[in-house]
DNA sequence: TTTTCATTCAATAGTTTTATTGAATGAAGA
DNA sequence: TCTTCATTCAATAAAACTATTGAATGAAAA
């Protein structure tokens, strides 16, 4: 039957991009990439995958076209292919988060072992930078910083936030972010935050969310620049 | 690490889901029933299943908590686990139109064959109800259509509209609609309209859209019974 | 030109997914 | 009780996916 065929053609055309999505590396890699575009060796480094395994993944993501690359100089850099996959993304984040217990456990049980750190949403952030009462504080590395971040966030690193911390205020409520509600980068500032005397919270979801918000971002002039072996890998 | 072994989890949790969703089969079947409850024999005749194949399909999707299931007498009822199924499915139909050259080629070049039909958007339909210039059908099996329509439309399967055409008025617009924008039945109804001098369009989506945008539905208040012998499949 | 090196390619083995088949289950009806 | 039959289960072979390894590519730098 010829609507038979159509429909078998287009629902397979349609899984050539589900099954991009079928695993959990190319998962992490498009949270990653959601934060700006990034090299194939950064993207291994956070994902803890090998350069060539990465690449692969890179690639399979290419070809159901929910990635681009684009070369400079000898680095090849991937990118989210439109604001749609980041909201397909996110879409499937809640939908995890509604549906399967086992990541809610998961993800509950992982924080409160870490003490009860203070969240607050992205409205609640956004009041507050009104009344200019916080300081906001991007916790990701610096690539992805000057990518693009929160209007008016500073830069501290988690990395180098034991030798930066005093420059903050301590009268001042500092709200951390990084990448997005997987991300862990935040409570761990926070929580350093909080042993020292500061008061910390984290914005629940991260850069990428804010951004589709369409919420006042900076973005650095020169994020084309790369200065050699600077690239710095995540901790974990 | 600590972190690592914990995203890991997380993203493995996650892509059971999007693994789930890895397969054409199973993207048919979530858009079949998208529309509502359905057995495993209905599934399986709508997608061109066996019945062993579907019911493994479904089991998967079950897992993955995107359906659930419920007995009713004999038979073994699926349906969408809830809202969010749907609308992760509407995220990626969307991704896909967006970024696939492919699905759009497949999708314009099969409805051009089919002569130009006119289609209309749900607000244009919305407003057209309001000034009772429409009559709106629904041409998906009469199943579908007792588990839940558009308010006030009227039942006229495909295969049944040869014989039921005369009940309907020339003199005003008919709309049909079916069980989304990947089915091909208000298409058919339409062509069909049109031949026989009667003035059809298709609405662009189908029923489970204009259910999720809360516009006015009704249902079946005994849509538990189930005549013996009765399920009748698509032609597809 | 030669060297460097980020990335990709190609081959492979191990694992997972898939469709098919026929049998098993188990609830409803006779 | 026995029969019916919608669904699930179990086994299997074919296909697809995945991580690993080491080599190849090819553009930039020396």
């Amino acid at each position: 039957m010829d609507i038979r065929k159509f429909k078998t053609s287009l629902y397979k055309e349609m899984s050539g991009m589900t099954k991009a999505l079928g695993n959990p590396h190319r998962l992490e890699i498009l949270d990653l990439l959601a934060q700006g575009p990034a090299a194939v060796e950064y993207v291994a480094l956070n994902t803890n995958l090998s350069v060539a395994n990465a690449s692969q993944h890179l690639q399979v993501l290419k070809n159901a076209f929910l990635v681009e690359s684009e070369k400079r100089g000898k680095y090849n850099y991937y990118k989210l292919a439109n604001k749609q996959v980041f909201e397909t993304w996110c879409a499937l984040r809640r939908l995890g988060f509604i549906q399967n217990e086992e990541i809610n456990k998961l993800f509950n049980d992982f924080r409160k072992k870490r003490k009860h750190l203070k969240t607050i949403s992205t409205d609640d952030l956004v009041k507050k930078i009104k009344t200019d009462s916080v300081v906001v504080v991007d916790v990701r590395p610096e690539e992805e910083f000057k990518n693009g971040h929160i209007e008016n966030a500073l830069s501290f690193p988690l990395m180098e936030l034991r030798e930066k911390i005093s420059e903050l205020p301590k009268e001042k409520e500092i709200v951390a972010y990084c990448r997005g509600p997987l991300c862990m980068m935040a409570d761990d500032a926070v929580e350093f935050l909080n042993q020292n005397g500061y008061s910390g919270s984290r914005l629940e979801k991260g850069y990428p969310d804010w951004s589709a918000g369409s919420l006042p971002i900076e973005r650095d002039e020169c994020n084309q620049r790369k200065e050699k072996g600077k690239t710095q890998g995540s901790i974990y």
